[in-house]
DNA sequence: AATGAATGAGACTTCATTCAT
DNA sequence: TATGAATGAAGTCTCATTCAT
């Protein structure tokens, strides 16, 4: 059982996480078509057959990708939301800067999440926007809880939520074609204004400011 | 022989435009990747040296494609501005209904430009943003302007315009998904609230709904 | 139209049947499993393109060549069969020495059909023995009708049957394994007498010495 | 450390057969080309580094399956001669039931010998043919000897000796085909009967049940 | 003796593009 | 102009074998 030793196991999962990290930095810089297998290993020094004997194919490997962000990004979402101290645009910036920040932890990452999954194939399409769905799903429930307490100005929930998920995708884009280090956070302050007038949330700007700068520090240091 | 010539070039037009619409609907449904030259041309009727005497290459073919239905989404826009009697409110109802309408009477086409073109390649992705950012921008301007005359709030007219366009984005995405032949027009209503009240512009609800009885029954008429 | 015409038709069959041709030459001297699409398409000078315009895969080659060869023989049977002159010996005769001149001229086919199909895979061991349970079935009702008229010793057809195909294998096996340009129709005479003997089919010697040379005569005339 | 010694060497001679074991059930089961080193060992629930260090190479383990195989039969047919009370008819009987007898007790081994053999490469099909013409050439000399004390009718003893071993052929490959537990040893007769009138050896047929039901409990108890 | 991670040659196949007719 | 046979680079993946532990 030398092989079958628990350092052995570790070392092998070392492997194949430094696999993944290399693939999720070969497809945000080549596009999922345009990466090859080859190119992957050779990034990342090891041999075809390795490539093979830590994943079943090159669209497993991409799935796991697509599936672990997804799910880091679901829980940061969590972690953020203040629910002892509930005010609604407090959360709200919470939630938004949350997510921005997640993004500039992850650029290659949020590259293939936004970017690669769409073009990959119909079933990863169809993954990929059931994943959308279901965050927004979320925002969904979230409207409808507001709705019953404050007076919030939503016509239609379902469309609402899309229409907020939506309102992040072009600014992650543009900040991910440009290769300047631009602090994505940066636009977390217009982006809070918008979504919360647009839902006529009552703020003041100054604790706008305030919360940002919080969950900021705190993301900072849990990191 | 000048008429023949000419007749024979307008026969050539109108293969070449055929060869483009037939790529658009089997790239739409397969993905550019998953569309060979061959399911093109079998879908088409024609050969395969036709194609290449009409393209210099299934890329080039695509770019066209992209560029084409791009200028048709910003001619929409420019026909709906009413610079005449100029309202904000009005304008952008206008424009975002006409958005919507346009999606929906060229969804092959949406898929292409929305989807598609986000997995093509690297070169590609930066076409497709150079665009986004080109509509963007005169979103931009546009705000700036309303700025200097009225009560609109917003920190950063950049930044507000990717959200603006961004926040279609996932509204169209799910119609398209969905085969059910939901009007997607029916949603309009709900962004303009959204991006209206986002843009604090002041509004009266069923002006906002005449505005849409207005504009779709123009755009329908001029079809 | 240009290539569409008859002309063009045929340079194809015949391209097709080149490739068919040189594919056995080269799995009946490797076998099928140390037979690459490479090996086969360096023999005949054609491109790997080719090679796949002409045929769906490797294994679908096989199968036609498989399917071909089988036909073959069942024809040469048909066709020696003497329904007029009734015969048990000289019918008897002529189909064995008619198999083997078919043998004789196919040898790569035959070593394909013999060997090779058996080692291919399931699937194909399955499609093999099915053709050999075909043509003992044929066999197996040939012996049914002599039962009823003549002095054969049978006690079980299908068995009989069985073992009457199976007496041809290893001498033709020998055969295929002896480089010598040894007549395998020479041992025909030999074949007759012992398959004749074991069904107590009454012959004179001289009489299938004839039958032989007849049939052969006519063979070879008819090639 | 004598005693050591010996014991380790069993050990390991009882771990080295019970691979050669596993790999013929693999083998039968799957086909050799279709069997990999991996199944084999998963199967035997050894690691791949055990199989290299028990056997050179796949082709190795296969080589040495099937030279163990052949010796066996070849000692079947031995065992059962008797020579003391000499009858041609008996021996030829309790040659033939020996055979089928050994087939039914090795099914596996059986389908390795007479069909994987024949697809695993040429170099394979000589060996796998070698062995043929020796069992070949035993019964060649058997019916020389006959010859000069009987009334056997063989033209060509050599032909005729090719021609008795490929009658076995396809009755035990049907056998193996179908997966009804039939008794293979119930053609026996059948075959026995076939190969004596051949052979023009005279015999009674109760007799020939006799030989059979002797034979076979002979070898039933000698298991 | 035993383990199993690592290797990489090579297999099959696809498909954008060319070019002779 | 039109045709489609021909090309071959490149892609994904398998698997027998090795070797450090």
């Amino acid at each position: 059982m030398y092989k079958t030793s628990k350092e052995t196991q570790e070392r092998k999962d070392v492997k194949r996480q430094f696999i993944l990290d290399t693939a999720a930095k070969v497809f945000s810089q080549k596009g999922y078509h345009y990466t090859s297998v080859k190119d992957i290993v050779e990034e990342a020094n090891i041999s075809i057959g390795s490539f093979y004997f830590y994943f079943k194919s090159k669209e497993e490997l991409f799935t796991e990708l697509f599936v672990n962000i997804t799910k880091k990004f679901q829980k940061v979402t969590d972690k953020v939301l203040d629910v002892d101290h509930f005010s609604l645009s407090k959360n709200f910036t919470r939630v938004i800067i949350g997510n921005l920040w997640m993004y500039e932890q992850h650029k290659e990452l949020a590259k293939i999440m936004l970017i690669e999954a769409a073009g990959v194939n119909p079933t990863f399409q169809k993954m990929r926007f059931d994943s959308i769905k279901e965050s927004s799903s979320t925002v969904e429930n979230w409207f409808k809880r507001f709705k019953t307490n404050h007076a919030v100005n939503i016509p239609d929930e379902k469309t609402a939520a899309l229409i907020y998920e939506g309102s992040f995708y072009y600014l992650i884009s543009d900040w991910l074609e440009s290769d300047q280090a631009i602090k994505l956070t940066d636009s977390g302050y217009a982006l809070c204004i918008y979504s919360l007038q647009a839902l006529k949330i009552s703020f003041e700007d100054s604790d706008i400011r305030q919360y940002i700068t919080e969950v900021l520090e705190e993301l900072t240091q849990s990191k």
